[in-house]
DNA sequence: CTTCTCACA
DNA sequence: TGTGAGAA
């Protein structure tokens, strides 16, 4: 059995991606398809990585970081692979908890800002009595 | 289908 | 982090 191979457009139609998308990502560094004269042939291999860059994204982590895991699947031993992705989740996560406390500051002003709102607009349709 | 570039969000 | 257009 020969490997299967896919075209560009097979890979982005399987993905949801464009074709662009996937040549960004080759320019990126997170894929390197073989070439069949000038069309790129993907093997297996960069269906994996494709599939892991994306599962990347869904984590938040920058395409540099994707690269950098990536390129670990192939070289470095797992044991190192690991630690360096626990390093890279650690920091995401720390990213994110950052930015949910920023969004909870400003919900707490935007809270404060819709109280001043009514007050007023209470105070206009029911208007302070008038002294006679 | 390809490369490359410029512009845009 | 991508996209779209246009040239070649």
């Amino acid at each position: 059995m020969p490997e299967p191979t896919y075209t560009i457009a097979e890979l982005a139609r399987e993905f949801a991606l464009t074709p662009r998308a996937i040549r960004y990502y080759e320019d990126q560094g997170l894929i390197a398809p073989a070439r069949a004269g000038v069309q790129r042939v993907y093997t297996r291999r960069d269906r994996i990585r494709l599939k892991l860059t994306l599962r990347g994204k869904r984590l938040g982590l920058s395409l540099a970081e994707i690269r950098e895991l990536i390129d670990m699947y192939d070289t470095a031993p797992e044991s190192t692979q690991l630690a360096r992705l626990l390093e890279v989740l650690a920091r995401q996560r720390a990213k994110l908890e950052q930015q949910r406390e920023d969004i909870e500051a400003v919900l707490a002003e935007l809270d404060g800002f819709e109280r001043q709102c009514r007050d007023l607009l209470e105070g206009a349709e029911r208007p302070a009595p008038r002294k006679r």
